[in-house]
RNA sequence: GGGGGUUUAGCUCAGCUGGGAGAGCAUCUGCCUUACAAGCAGAGGGUCAUAGGUUCGAGCCCUAUAGUCCCCACCA
């Protein structure tokens, strides 16, 4: 079994490999097997139209350390892959592409355009998909799924008939957002709001039959084409007179009325407001509750419409401008004033949404939240972190109804159905459908479905449903939903009520809310700064394992991070060092030996660092529970370099150098842990741990299929870790001081141990040998130092003869300070002992280890002591 | 306007139900000790934003204040 492994661990030699080995070997695979606990995680679907960037990593990688996990640990583990059409992302995509060559969607038609559509799917659509593999994701690539993909569609139609049905879909003229370069409808989630200087503009509007004016305040002139009354607040003193007269809208030359209505604030601008029922949200409550007419001035991109023979084509800004000129020539203008203005702009491309009014399609949202707020109040879902909850409820509780229908080509087309005769409606899951009045074909909605519509079934529809499956039985709910706060609003709350209304059950036991990656400088990585880090590169230089490693470190749940690349330099040390500790394991491994289990009769040090291990098995697994996973990989951290790297493997190294028995008693052991921590590492690391598994145990098994560590109470040896931590607590003050004189390890002296716990230490000399850089050890009762270095730990005092750099001013000094220091710790525990309440109050197995402390510290004192007297005699 | 996050070492961040403040990087010192210089052994460095409060005990809980970031909201 002796093999030669590099020096250095070399990431994009392996990985390809392992990935093609576990694809191989069928492990991602996930069948139904009631004799196992299910465990499922569907993918937070990425756009096909997509690059993996950071995000995605961070969120890969999370989903990816729970499912290894839980596969691990003996549960039917099924992570669920697939990607989403991404209705107008997409879309915009092929329409530039088109544009490029000179087509448009018009030039295709529907059915061209969806042709074409399609085969930018099967071109691209992989990609990003062959991306999440470079990363490690054990997701079951045989049930891959697509929101468009037939299964999908068919739930959808089903979802969508069945809403109809149920009341819960109705189709109507509202005022929606819309953005003039998607053309197309947007839900309210999909509009940002953002601060844009602005300006508003005084315009007086000349009072009908009178000399007078009445002044008010616009932030967006070119709205007035479309004015139709102009509204005051009712108990505003200043206007009462005016209300039921009636104004002149200039330019236009309309004759609009004065209404009163509460929406009108006082103390804002002039307490006069222009009322655009077509193009301002708040104007269209306005208007409907004054009867007002609705008067739309632009068209879809924006323009100004042919009604207005001044200003038609104009685009809405140069409309704007043209209107301002020509208020001013009419003496409409009476100033100017800077103002910030909130204004908002669609997500997907940035360009300011046009509040319009249209017919559209909407899910009624108030019934649908109920159960959905229900669903987190009583624990059937809960967040990690519990915050998120918050948010959740504020958008619930506050929401209006889902503008579903999107004026775009690509996805689900609406399965409503007109007859251009009668004008009669039908809904139907059928492909086309014959009016039911005058048996006429009808003619199907042209408008899509919004694409998160179908990406809120994703948790059921990916497992089956409408058909009764035994995936579906079995795999849902599903567990851990794992997903960026931005998210919650567009998806997890959609996904909810979907879930309770159509399964009757919520769709995931627990919501995993994470933060987003920034740059090393905190700001969000975007396209427009040029500052996002792609993944691939990052993996390619230093492995996927350390891209992994790096996002679950250091980071608690829904906490934003920063990509910094030292912290990637660091996890990919932390991968060479592993290999180099299975390097040295495999150097001196006999060909024969076989590591099933621990050796009988274990050394003091073997049991050290054994029981450690099963602490950290403890451990990680309580903080994985928990989805502290920066907490478990933080421990895996310290465990695998500071205590088997820096301590065990150095406690190893004069017992091979021995031979015999005691060489192979270490070599099991060292094996044993390795094992160990590699199978606690795997969901972190799973490349690494997978090649050294190989190279290391070599008898066709997989450690990702291995059982995940637990805990066993027969490997705590608490007596034998507090002996050997005597041994420890020797050396590390034995190096210490040498330290502090400058004496190179290479510059060996013997070391007498003066100590009553003989028994301990003696099991410890080949260690101050090694680690301590002592030529020779000598264990006393009682030692008389002459020119010596005094060491002292609470165990033992340590008595090292350098006595040609022996000082003995300086080593007065020396142990003066150690006893300034030990007399604060009794000062300070002793305090702590005298005080009542405390005593009364504290836990008693916290006053035993302060007492311990304390004993301790005394112990260490009165030996401090002894060899400050012996000095100065 | 409402809500939330955050403030801990020079930098980036952990700190699980309250029990003497931690890591990585950086700095300084000494080591090429045959697994690893992508390494080893040491060292320095913190009024845990501020002010109160609860408690035997507060980085952690409560209240206020300040800085900073984010989300939501119809002030034209």
């Amino acid at each position: 079994m002796k093999k030669e492994l590099s020096k250095l661990y070399e990431p994009n030699k392996t990985e390809d490999k392992i990935y093609k080995y576990w694809i191989d070997n069928n492990y991602f695979h996930a069948e139904p097997d009631p004799e196992k606990e299910p465990y499922c995680i569907v993918i937070p679907p990425p756009n096909i139209t997509g690059q993996l960037h950071m995000g995605h990593a961070l969120d890969e990688t999370l989903q990816d350390i729970l499912i290894r996990w839980k596969r691990m640990s003996g549960y039917s583990t099924l992570w669920l892959p697939g990607t989403d059409h991404a209705a107008i992302a997409t879309e915009a995509k092929i329409v530039e592409a088109m544009r490029k060559e000179g087509i448009t969607k018009e030039d295709l038609g529907r059915e061209g355009f969806m042709k074409r559509a399609w085969e930018w799917k099967k071109q691209f659509g992989g990609r990003i998909v062959e991306q999440l593999k470079k990363l490690g994701s054990s997701c079951d690539w045989e049930r891959e799924r697509f929101t468009m993909d037939k299964g999908c569609s068919k739930a959808v139609k089903e979802v969508f008939v069945k809403y109809y049905e149920k009341g819960l879909i109705y189709r109507g003229e509202r005022i929606i957002n819309w953005c003039p370069k998607c053309r197309t409808s947007l839900s309210d989630a999909e509009v940002t709001y953002e601060d844009q200087p602005g300006y508003f503009w005084h315009l007086r509007y000349k009072i009908k039959d009178s000399g007078d004016y009445v002044e008010l305040a616009t932030t967006r002139p070119e709205t007035l084409l479309g004015d139709t009354a102009v509204a005051v607040n009712p108990n505003d003193e200043r206007y009462k007179h005016l209300v039921g007269k009636t104004v002149i809208l200039p330019i236009v030359h309309r004759e609009i009325p004065v209404v009163a209505d509460d929406y009108v604030e006082m103390d804002f601008g002039t307490g006069v407001v222009k009322i655009t029922p077509a193009h301002d949200p708040n104007d269209f409550e306005v208007g409907l509750r004054h009867k007002l007419p609705v008067i739309n001035v632009m068209n879809d991109d924006a323009t100004i419409v042919d009604d207005y023979p001044a200003y038609a084509g104009m685009d809405r800004y140069d409309a704007r401008k043209k209107i301002v000129e020509d208020l001013e020539a009419e003496g409409a203008l009476v100033k100017i004033e800077d103002h910030a203005h909130n204004v908002g702009t669609c997500y997907r491309c940035g360009t300011t949404v046009e509040p319009k009014v249209s017919t559209q399609w909407f899910v009624k949202m108030q019934p649908l939240a109920q159960p959905a707020i229900d669903a987190v109040k009583n624990g059937e879902t809960k967040f990690v972190p519990e915050r998120f909850d918050k948010i959740y409820f504020h958008w619930l509780d506050n929401i209006r109804d889902w503008c579903i229908s999107r004026q775009i080509w690509w996805g689900h087309q609406i399965p409503a159905f007109y007859c251009d005769d009668c004008g009669e409606m039908a809904v139907t899951k059928e492909n086309s459908a014959v009016c039911p009045k005058c048996g006429k074909p009808m003619r199907q909605d042209p408008d899509t479905l919004d694409t998160w519509f179908s990406s809120a079934l994703w948790p059921f529809s990916t497992l089956g449903w409408p058909e009764d499956t035994e995936d579906l039985r079995y795999f849902y709910p599903t567990n851990t939903l794992v997903t960026g706060y931005d998210i919650i609003f567009f998806w997890v709350i959609r996904m909810m009520f979907s879930g309770l209304e159509n399964m009757g059950k919520v769709p995931f036991d627990t919501v995993l809310i994470h933060g987003l990656v920034r740059d090393a400088q905190g700001r969000k990585m975007s396209k427009s700064l040029g500052n996002g880090i792609d993944p691939l590169e990052v993996i390619d230089q230093y492995g996927a394992d350390a891209l992994r490693f790096m996002l679950a470190t250091g980071n608690a749940p829904g906490n934003d991070m920063r990509f910094i690349e030292d912290k990637v330099k660091a996890s990919r040390n932390f991968a060479n060092k592993i290999w180099n500790a299975a390097r040295f394991i495999m150097m001196n491994l006999p060909e024969d030996l076989k590591v099933d289990k621990l050796p009988e009769d274990l050394n003091v040090e073997d049991k050290w660092v054994i029981s450690k291990f099963n602490t950290l098995a403890k451990e990680v697994g309580e903080n994985l529970e928990k989805f502290e996973l920066g907490v478990a990989v933080a421990k895996l951290y310290d465990f695998i370099w500071d205590i088997y790297c820096d301590w065990y493997i150095e406690l190893t190294k004069p017992r091979i150098a021995a031979g015999g028995e005691t060489e192979e008693k270490a070599q099991a052991v060292l094996v044993w842990v390795m094992k160990g921590m590699l199978k606690l590492l795997h969901p972190f690391m799973p490349f690494i741990t997978e090649e050294i598994w190989q190279a290391l145990v070599g008898d066709g098994t997989a450690i990702m299929v291995q059982p995940f560590p637990v805990y066993d109470e027969k490997l705590t040896f608490a007596g034998d870790e507090a002996a050997f931590e005597k041994i420890m607590a020797g050396i590390k003050a034995i190096r210490n001081r040498r330290a502090e004189m400058n004496v190179p390890p290479s510059v060996k002296a013997k070391v007498f141990i003066e100590t009553e716990q003989k028994e301990v230490f003696e099991k410890g000399i080949m260690f101050f040998e090694r680690l301590a850089s002592a030529s020779e050890v000598i264990i006393t009762g009682k030692f008389e130092e002459k020119d010596c270095v005094t060491v002292v730990t609470d165990a033992a005092r340590f008595f090292i003869p350098l006595s040609e750099i022996i000082d003995t001013e300086k080593e007065l000094a020396r142990l003066d300070k150690d006893k300034a220091k030990v007399q604060k710790d009794i000062d300070f525990l002793t305090g702590k002992l005298n005080n009542q309440g405390f005593i009364a109050k504290a836990p008693a197995q916290l006053i035993d280890a302060e007492k311990a402390k304390l004993a301790k510290a005394q112990e260490k004192m009165a030996k401090i002591e002894e060899s400050i007297a012996a000095l100065k005699k």
